[in-house]
DNA sequence: CTGACCCTAGACCAATTGGTCTAGATATGT
DNA sequence: ACATATCTAGACCAATTGGTCTAGGGTCAG
Protein backbone atom coordinates (compact mmCIF):
# COMPACT_ATOMS: atom_id res chain seq x y z
CA UNK A 1 0.00 0.00 0.00
CA UNK A 2 1.16 3.13 -1.22
CA UNK A 3 1.48 6.25 0.80
CA UNK A 4 1.02 9.23 -0.28
CA UNK A 5 3.85 12.38 0.44
CA UNK A 6 1.43 14.39 2.13
CA UNK A 7 0.08 11.15 4.64
CA UNK A 8 3.81 10.92 5.05
CA UNK A 9 3.96 14.23 6.60
CA UNK A 10 0.79 14.27 8.74
CA UNK A 11 1.44 11.32 9.77
CA UNK A 12 5.41 12.00 10.85
CA UNK A 13 4.29 15.23 12.14
CA UNK A 14 1.83 13.53 14.33
CA UNK A 15 3.92 11.42 15.66
CA UNK A 16 6.24 14.15 17.08
CA UNK A 17 4.14 16.35 17.80
CA UNK A 18 2.62 13.54 20.00
CA UNK A 19 5.98 13.34 21.67
CA UNK A 20 7.00 16.36 22.28
CA UNK A 21 4.06 19.01 21.31
CA UNK A 22 3.57 21.54 19.04
CA UNK A 23 6.81 24.03 19.68
CA UNK A 24 8.84 20.59 20.65
CA UNK A 25 9.73 20.01 17.66
CA UNK A 26 11.20 21.48 14.44
CA UNK A 27 10.55 21.45 10.69
CA UNK A 28 13.79 19.71 10.05
CA UNK A 29 12.68 17.03 12.16
CA UNK A 30 9.24 16.18 10.60
CA UNK A 31 10.82 16.10 6.97
CA UNK A 32 14.00 14.34 8.27
CA UNK A 33 11.27 11.28 9.70
CA UNK A 34 9.15 11.56 6.50
CA UNK A 35 12.12 11.50 4.16
CA UNK A 36 10.84 14.58 2.06
CA UNK A 37 12.41 17.83 1.51
CA UNK A 38 10.98 21.23 2.30
CA UNK A 39 9.51 22.11 -0.93
CA UNK A 40 7.46 18.70 -0.31
CA UNK A 41 5.76 20.37 2.50
CA UNK A 42 5.05 24.05 1.69
CA UNK A 43 3.32 22.27 -1.55
CA UNK A 44 0.99 19.94 0.42
CA UNK A 45 0.83 22.30 3.57
CA UNK A 46 1.08 26.22 2.18
CA UNK A 47 0.19 27.68 5.58
CA UNK A 48 3.37 25.39 7.09
CA UNK A 49 3.33 24.11 10.22
CA UNK A 50 0.32 25.14 11.21
CA UNK A 51 -1.39 23.37 8.13
CA UNK A 52 0.67 20.38 9.25
CA UNK A 53 -0.54 20.50 12.77
CA UNK A 54 -4.08 20.67 11.98
CA UNK A 55 -3.89 17.93 9.56
CA UNK A 56 -2.37 15.96 12.01
CA UNK A 57 -4.65 16.46 14.46
CA UNK A 58 -7.67 15.38 12.27
CA UNK A 59 -5.58 12.25 11.47
CA UNK A 60 -5.33 11.70 15.23
CA UNK A 61 -9.03 12.05 15.51
CA UNK A 62 -9.93 9.98 13.02
CA UNK A 63 -7.89 7.05 14.82
CA UNK A 64 -9.32 7.35 17.70
CA UNK A 65 -12.98 7.88 16.14
CA UNK A 66 -11.79 4.24 14.91
CA UNK A 67 -10.67 2.72 17.89
CA UNK A 68 -13.68 3.33 19.78
CA UNK A 69 -16.29 1.98 17.09
CA UNK A 70 -13.82 -0.97 17.26
CA UNK A 71 -14.51 -1.17 20.45
CA UNK A 72 -17.88 -0.91 21.42
CA UNK A 73 -19.41 -2.39 18.02
CA UNK A 74 -19.60 -5.90 19.30
CA UNK A 75 -19.63 -5.25 22.96
CA UNK A 76 -22.77 -7.16 24.08
CA UNK A 77 -22.82 -4.66 27.43
CA UNK A 78 -21.21 -0.97 28.10
CA UNK A 79 -19.22 -2.30 30.64
CA UNK A 80 -17.39 -4.66 27.92
CA UNK A 81 -17.28 -2.11 24.91
CA UNK A 82 -15.11 0.17 28.00
CA UNK A 83 -12.95 -2.32 28.94
CA UNK A 84 -12.30 -3.11 25.61
CA UNK A 85 -11.39 0.38 24.60
CA UNK A 86 -9.06 0.54 27.65
CA UNK A 87 -6.98 -2.89 26.74
CA UNK A 88 -6.55 -1.18 23.24
CA UNK A 89 -5.70 1.72 24.10
CA UNK A 90 -3.22 0.69 26.49
CA UNK A 91 -1.83 -1.57 23.97
CA UNK A 92 -1.27 1.88 21.34
CA UNK A 93 0.25 3.38 24.24
CA UNK A 94 2.47 0.51 24.68
CA UNK A 95 3.53 0.44 20.98
CA UNK A 96 3.80 4.28 20.94
CA UNK A 97 7.03 3.83 22.98
CA UNK A 98 5.35 5.11 26.41
CA UNK A 99 6.22 8.80 25.53
CA UNK A 100 3.24 10.11 23.81
CA UNK A 101 0.41 12.40 25.10
CA UNK A 102 -3.04 12.63 23.91
CA UNK A 103 -2.32 13.88 20.09
CA UNK A 104 -5.23 16.55 20.59
CA UNK A 105 -4.23 18.41 23.61
CA UNK A 106 -0.49 18.17 22.76
CA UNK A 107 -1.04 19.79 18.92
CA UNK A 108 -3.73 21.97 19.77
CA UNK A 109 -3.77 23.60 22.94
CA UNK A 110 -0.04 24.95 22.66
CA UNK A 111 -0.35 26.03 19.13
CA UNK A 112 0.10 29.32 17.07
CA UNK A 113 -3.72 30.69 17.05
CA UNK A 114 -4.73 29.53 20.33
CA UNK A 115 -8.30 30.20 19.51
CA UNK A 116 -8.84 28.29 16.43
CA UNK A 117 -6.88 25.17 18.02
CA UNK A 118 -8.50 25.50 20.86
CA UNK A 119 -11.62 25.03 19.12
CA UNK A 120 -10.76 22.37 16.86
CA UNK A 121 -10.06 20.47 19.97
CA UNK A 122 -12.98 20.80 21.86
CA UNK A 123 -14.99 19.71 18.96
CA UNK A 124 -12.74 16.63 18.56
CA UNK A 125 -13.69 16.00 22.50
CA UNK A 126 -17.28 16.36 21.98
CA UNK A 127 -17.47 14.24 19.22
CA UNK A 128 -16.01 11.17 20.94
CA UNK A 129 -18.09 11.78 23.60
CA UNK A 130 -20.97 12.20 21.83
CA UNK A 131 -19.91 8.48 19.81
CA UNK A 132 -19.05 6.74 23.00
CA UNK A 133 -23.14 8.17 24.44
CA UNK A 134 -24.77 6.84 21.47
CA UNK A 135 -22.98 3.33 22.23
CA UNK A 136 -24.04 3.93 25.76
CA UNK A 137 -27.70 4.49 24.84
CA UNK A 138 -27.95 1.45 22.17
CA UNK A 139 -27.12 -0.74 25.19
CA UNK A 140 -30.05 0.32 26.77
CA UNK A 141 -29.07 3.93 28.88
CA UNK A 142 -31.16 6.62 29.37
CA UNK A 143 -29.85 9.57 26.92
CA UNK A 144 -29.29 11.31 30.59
CA UNK A 145 -27.27 8.53 32.10
CA UNK A 146 -25.37 7.88 28.94
CA UNK A 147 -24.18 11.10 28.34
CA UNK A 148 -22.99 11.36 31.75
CA UNK A 149 -21.34 8.05 31.60
CA UNK A 150 -19.77 9.05 28.32
CA UNK A 151 -18.32 12.35 29.90
CA UNK A 152 -17.13 10.16 32.65
CA UNK A 153 -15.21 7.55 30.52
CA UNK A 154 -13.91 10.20 28.62
CA UNK A 155 -12.16 11.95 31.51
CA UNK A 156 -10.93 8.92 33.18
CA UNK A 157 -9.39 8.47 30.03
CA UNK A 158 -7.47 11.34 29.36
CA UNK A 159 -6.66 11.68 33.24
CA UNK A 160 -5.16 7.92 33.37
CA UNK A 161 -3.21 8.01 30.41
CA UNK A 162 -1.42 11.21 31.34
CA UNK A 163 -0.99 9.15 34.46
CA UNK A 164 0.76 5.71 32.10
CA UNK A 165 2.44 8.53 30.48
CA UNK A 166 4.16 9.50 34.19
CA UNK A 167 4.72 6.29 35.12
CA UNK A 168 5.82 4.82 31.82
CA UNK A 169 3.20 2.09 32.27
CA UNK A 170 0.07 0.98 30.05
CA UNK A 171 -1.26 -1.10 32.88
CA UNK A 172 -2.27 2.34 34.14
CA UNK A 173 -4.70 2.57 31.44
CA UNK A 174 -5.85 -1.24 31.62
CA UNK A 175 -6.49 -0.53 35.24
CA UNK A 176 -9.05 2.34 34.89
CA UNK A 177 -11.70 -0.38 34.45
CA UNK A 178 -11.10 -0.88 38.05
CA UNK A 179 -11.73 2.95 39.15
CA UNK A 180 -15.01 3.23 36.70
CA UNK A 181 -16.76 0.23 37.32
CA UNK A 182 -15.97 -0.10 41.13
CA UNK A 183 -15.84 -3.54 42.42
CA UNK A 184 -18.95 -4.14 44.87
CA UNK A 185 -16.53 -4.73 47.81
CA UNK A 186 -14.54 -1.77 47.84
CA UNK A 187 -16.90 0.64 46.91
CA UNK A 188 -16.24 4.52 48.04
CA UNK A 189 -17.56 5.33 51.85
CA UNK A 190 -17.27 8.60 53.04
CA UNK B 1 6.02 42.20 50.97
CA UNK B 2 9.34 41.45 48.73
CA UNK B 3 9.53 38.70 46.18
CA UNK B 4 13.12 38.05 45.19
CA UNK B 5 14.60 37.44 41.65
CA UNK B 6 15.06 33.78 41.77
CA UNK B 7 11.01 33.41 42.72
CA UNK B 8 10.04 36.25 40.47
CA UNK B 9 11.79 33.96 37.39
CA UNK B 10 10.30 31.22 38.81
CA UNK B 11 7.12 32.58 39.05
CA UNK B 12 7.14 33.85 35.39
CA UNK B 13 8.62 30.56 33.78
CA UNK B 14 5.96 28.72 35.79
CA UNK B 15 2.67 30.87 34.54
CA UNK B 16 3.69 31.13 31.00
CA UNK B 17 4.81 27.49 30.78
CA UNK B 18 1.46 26.23 31.89
CA UNK B 19 0.09 28.20 28.79
CA UNK B 20 2.10 27.71 26.15
CA UNK B 21 4.47 24.53 27.14
CA UNK B 22 7.89 24.11 27.85
CA UNK B 23 9.15 24.69 23.76
CA UNK B 24 6.32 27.45 23.49
CA UNK B 25 8.09 29.85 25.84
CA UNK B 26 11.16 31.90 24.88
CA UNK B 27 13.63 33.16 27.45
CA UNK B 28 13.05 36.56 26.64
CA UNK B 29 9.36 36.12 27.28
CA UNK B 30 9.85 35.26 30.51
CA UNK B 31 12.37 37.59 30.99
CA UNK B 32 10.21 40.30 29.96
CA UNK B 33 7.24 39.04 32.48
CA UNK B 34 9.58 38.99 35.62
CA UNK B 35 11.57 42.52 34.54
CA UNK B 36 15.01 40.73 34.89
CA UNK B 37 17.74 40.65 32.85
CA UNK B 38 19.66 37.22 31.35
CA UNK B 39 22.52 37.87 33.78
CA UNK B 40 20.67 37.38 36.66
CA UNK B 41 18.12 34.17 34.85
CA UNK B 42 22.26 32.76 34.68
CA UNK B 43 23.34 33.75 38.25
CA UNK B 44 20.47 32.10 40.02
CA UNK B 45 19.68 29.54 37.14
CA UNK B 46 23.27 28.51 35.83
CA UNK B 47 21.80 25.33 33.90
CA UNK B 48 19.68 28.03 32.29
CA UNK B 49 16.30 27.09 30.87
CA UNK B 50 16.35 23.31 31.96
CA UNK B 51 17.04 24.68 36.06
CA UNK B 52 13.77 27.24 35.53
CA UNK B 53 11.75 24.50 34.16
CA UNK B 54 12.67 22.33 37.83
CA UNK B 55 12.29 24.95 39.88
CA UNK B 56 8.86 26.10 38.69
CA UNK B 57 7.71 22.54 38.25
CA UNK B 58 8.29 22.62 41.73
CA UNK B 59 6.65 25.56 42.91
CA UNK B 60 3.34 24.45 41.01
CA UNK B 61 4.07 21.44 43.09
CA UNK B 62 3.80 22.87 46.19
CA UNK B 63 1.28 25.23 45.65
CA UNK B 64 -1.14 21.90 44.61
CA UNK B 65 -0.36 20.50 47.62
CA UNK B 66 -1.39 23.64 49.88
CA UNK B 67 -4.34 23.48 48.19
CA UNK B 68 -5.37 19.75 48.95
CA UNK B 69 -4.79 20.69 52.31
CA UNK B 70 -6.23 23.28 51.63
CA UNK B 71 -9.41 21.49 50.89
CA UNK B 72 -9.57 18.81 53.09
CA UNK B 73 -8.12 19.98 55.74
CA UNK B 74 -11.38 20.77 57.61
CA UNK B 75 -13.55 19.13 55.72
CA UNK B 76 -16.12 16.33 57.80
CA UNK B 77 -16.29 14.01 54.98
CA UNK B 78 -14.48 12.37 52.54
CA UNK B 79 -16.96 13.65 49.72
CA UNK B 80 -17.23 17.04 51.09
CA UNK B 81 -13.13 17.59 50.80
CA UNK B 82 -13.65 16.09 46.95
CA UNK B 83 -15.54 19.02 46.36
CA UNK B 84 -14.57 21.48 48.10
CA UNK B 85 -10.94 20.66 45.68
CA UNK B 86 -13.29 20.82 42.57
CA UNK B 87 -14.48 23.82 43.57
CA UNK B 88 -11.04 25.43 44.69
CA UNK B 89 -9.34 24.50 41.39
CA UNK B 90 -12.18 25.71 39.08
CA UNK B 91 -11.80 28.87 40.64
CA UNK B 92 -7.77 28.88 40.12
CA UNK B 93 -8.68 27.72 36.52
CA UNK B 94 -11.04 30.71 36.08
CA UNK B 95 -8.44 32.89 37.72
CA UNK B 96 -5.56 31.83 35.56
CA UNK B 97 -6.98 32.61 31.99
CA UNK B 98 -8.35 29.47 30.93
CA UNK B 99 -5.82 28.94 29.05
CA UNK B 100 -3.16 26.88 31.40
CA UNK B 101 -2.89 23.19 31.73
CA UNK B 102 -1.86 20.95 34.15
CA UNK B 103 1.62 22.53 35.64
CA UNK B 104 3.33 19.47 36.03
CA UNK B 105 2.59 18.00 32.54
CA UNK B 106 3.48 21.04 30.77
CA UNK B 107 6.62 21.35 32.00
CA UNK B 108 7.58 18.13 32.13
CA UNK B 109 6.23 15.88 30.09
CA UNK B 110 7.83 17.61 27.19
CA UNK B 111 11.15 18.70 28.21
CA UNK B 112 14.78 18.22 27.15
CA UNK B 113 16.11 15.39 29.98
CA UNK B 114 13.02 13.26 29.23
CA UNK B 115 13.88 10.67 31.72
CA UNK B 116 14.84 13.04 34.76
CA UNK B 117 12.36 14.97 33.70
CA UNK B 118 9.64 12.27 33.47
CA UNK B 119 10.76 10.71 36.95
CA UNK B 120 9.58 14.13 38.64
CA UNK B 121 6.20 14.12 37.12
CA UNK B 122 5.86 10.85 38.66
CA UNK B 123 7.03 11.96 41.91
CA UNK B 124 4.11 14.37 41.97
CA UNK B 125 1.46 12.59 40.88
CA UNK B 126 2.34 9.76 43.07
CA UNK B 127 2.29 13.04 45.88
CA UNK B 128 -0.59 14.23 45.66
CA UNK B 129 -2.09 10.62 45.43
CA UNK B 130 -0.84 9.56 48.82
CA UNK B 131 -1.83 13.27 50.32
CA UNK B 132 -5.57 12.56 48.84
CA UNK B 133 -5.08 8.92 50.26
CA UNK B 134 -4.00 9.73 53.60
CA UNK B 135 -7.23 12.50 54.12
CA UNK B 136 -9.57 9.46 53.22
CA UNK B 137 -8.01 6.98 55.34
CA UNK B 138 -8.23 9.64 58.02
CA UNK B 139 -12.14 9.52 57.13
CA UNK B 140 -12.47 5.56 58.48
CA UNK B 141 -12.17 4.05 55.16
CA UNK B 142 -9.95 1.32 54.37
CA UNK B 143 -6.37 1.66 53.09
CA UNK B 144 -7.06 0.10 50.09
CA UNK B 145 -10.24 2.21 49.36
CA UNK B 146 -8.48 5.28 50.18
CA UNK B 147 -5.72 4.32 47.67
CA UNK B 148 -8.16 3.47 45.01
CA UNK B 149 -10.64 6.67 45.88
CA UNK B 150 -7.41 9.05 45.39
CA UNK B 151 -6.18 7.26 42.23
CA UNK B 152 -10.06 7.84 41.20
CA UNK B 153 -10.24 11.68 42.25
CA UNK B 154 -6.27 12.24 40.51
CA UNK B 155 -7.31 10.58 37.16
CA UNK B 156 -10.43 12.85 37.23
CA UNK B 157 -9.20 15.68 38.00
CA UNK B 158 -6.20 15.54 35.39
CA UNK B 159 -8.76 14.93 32.21
CA UNK B 160 -11.46 17.22 34.00
CA UNK B 161 -8.71 20.13 33.31
CA UNK B 162 -8.11 19.15 30.37
CA UNK B 163 -11.44 19.37 29.09
CA UNK B 164 -12.35 22.76 31.04
CA UNK B 165 -9.25 24.02 29.13
CA UNK B 166 -10.24 22.40 25.39
CA UNK B 167 -14.28 24.17 26.68
CA UNK B 168 -12.67 27.48 28.28
CA UNK B 169 -15.01 27.09 31.13
CA UNK B 170 -14.41 25.91 35.05
CA UNK B 171 -17.57 24.54 35.21
CA UNK B 172 -16.23 21.41 33.92
CA UNK B 173 -14.04 20.72 36.97
CA UNK B 174 -17.05 21.99 39.21
CA UNK B 175 -19.19 19.33 37.86
CA UNK B 176 -16.74 16.37 37.90
CA UNK B 177 -18.32 16.06 41.42
CA UNK B 178 -21.50 14.67 39.83
CA UNK B 179 -19.31 12.23 37.77
CA UNK B 180 -17.44 10.65 40.98
CA UNK B 181 -19.58 10.73 43.04
CA UNK B 182 -23.19 9.82 40.79
CA UNK B 183 -26.68 10.35 42.07
CA UNK B 184 -28.55 7.60 42.99
CA UNK B 185 -30.98 7.98 40.29
CA UNK B 186 -29.00 8.17 37.45
CA UNK B 187 -25.99 5.68 38.08
CA UNK B 188 -24.75 3.76 35.57
CA UNK B 189 -26.44 0.62 33.73
CA UNK B 190 -25.49 -1.81 31.22
C1' DC C 1 38.02 54.60 51.58
C1' DT C 2 38.91 49.88 50.09
C1' DG C 3 38.23 45.31 48.71
C1' DA C 4 35.23 41.38 48.29
C1' DC C 5 31.17 39.43 47.06
C1' DC C 6 26.60 39.11 45.12
C1' DC C 7 23.90 40.29 41.69
C1' DT C 8 22.28 43.05 37.56
C1' DA C 9 22.85 44.47 32.90
C1' DG C 10 22.84 43.54 28.20
C1' DA C 11 25.99 43.03 24.13
C1' DC C 12 27.14 39.22 21.73
C1' DC C 13 27.25 34.41 19.60
C1' DA C 14 26.53 30.05 17.06
C1' DA C 15 22.78 27.25 15.98
C1' DT C 16 18.27 26.58 14.80
C1' DT C 17 13.75 28.20 13.73
C1' DG C 18 9.79 28.67 10.31
C1' DG C 19 9.37 30.24 5.80
C1' DT C 20 10.46 31.66 0.63
C1' DC C 21 11.95 30.87 -3.86
C1' DT C 22 13.73 28.97 -8.04
C1' DA C 23 15.20 25.10 -10.77
C1' DG C 24 14.18 20.80 -12.25
C1' DA C 25 12.07 16.14 -12.22
C1' DT C 26 7.87 13.55 -13.16
C1' DA C 27 3.63 12.70 -14.86
C1' DT C 28 -0.57 13.77 -17.78
C1' DG C 29 -3.25 15.07 -21.66
C1' DT C 30 -3.39 15.88 -26.68
C1' DA D 1 6.52 14.91 -29.42
C1' DC D 2 5.27 18.66 -26.90
C1' DA D 3 3.05 21.57 -23.48
C1' DT D 4 1.07 21.83 -18.97
C1' DA D 5 0.41 21.02 -14.30
C1' DT D 6 2.02 18.68 -10.26
C1' DC D 7 5.36 17.79 -7.18
C1' DT D 8 10.34 17.30 -5.49
C1' DA D 9 14.67 19.26 -4.23
C1' DG D 10 17.32 22.10 -1.46
C1' DA D 11 19.79 26.62 -1.36
C1' DC D 12 18.81 30.55 0.98
C1' DC D 13 16.87 34.08 4.37
C1' DA D 14 15.58 36.96 8.36
C1' DA D 15 14.33 36.25 12.95
C1' DT D 16 14.65 33.93 17.07
C1' DT D 17 16.54 30.47 20.05
C1' DG D 18 19.26 29.15 24.33
C1' DG D 19 23.52 30.29 26.13
C1' DT D 20 28.17 32.91 27.23
C1' DC D 21 30.79 36.59 28.83
C1' DT D 22 32.43 40.89 30.51
C1' DA D 23 31.54 45.21 32.81
C1' DG D 24 29.66 47.47 36.48
C1' DG D 25 26.34 48.64 40.40
C1' DG D 26 25.17 47.76 45.46
C1' DT D 27 26.20 46.64 49.82
C1' DC D 28 28.56 44.86 53.17
C1' DA D 29 33.00 44.31 56.61
C1' DG D 30 37.32 46.10 57.83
Amino acid sequence: MEQSSRDKLAWSAAKLFQQRGFHGVGLNEILKLSGLPKGSLYHHFPNGKTDLALEAAALAHREMTRIIDDAFHDADTYQNGVTTLFYKLAKLFELMGKYTGCPISEILFVGPDQDLFREKSAEYFEAWTAQIAAYAERQGQTPITARMNAEKLFVTLQGGWTLARAKQDGDAIRNLGRLIFPNPDETSED
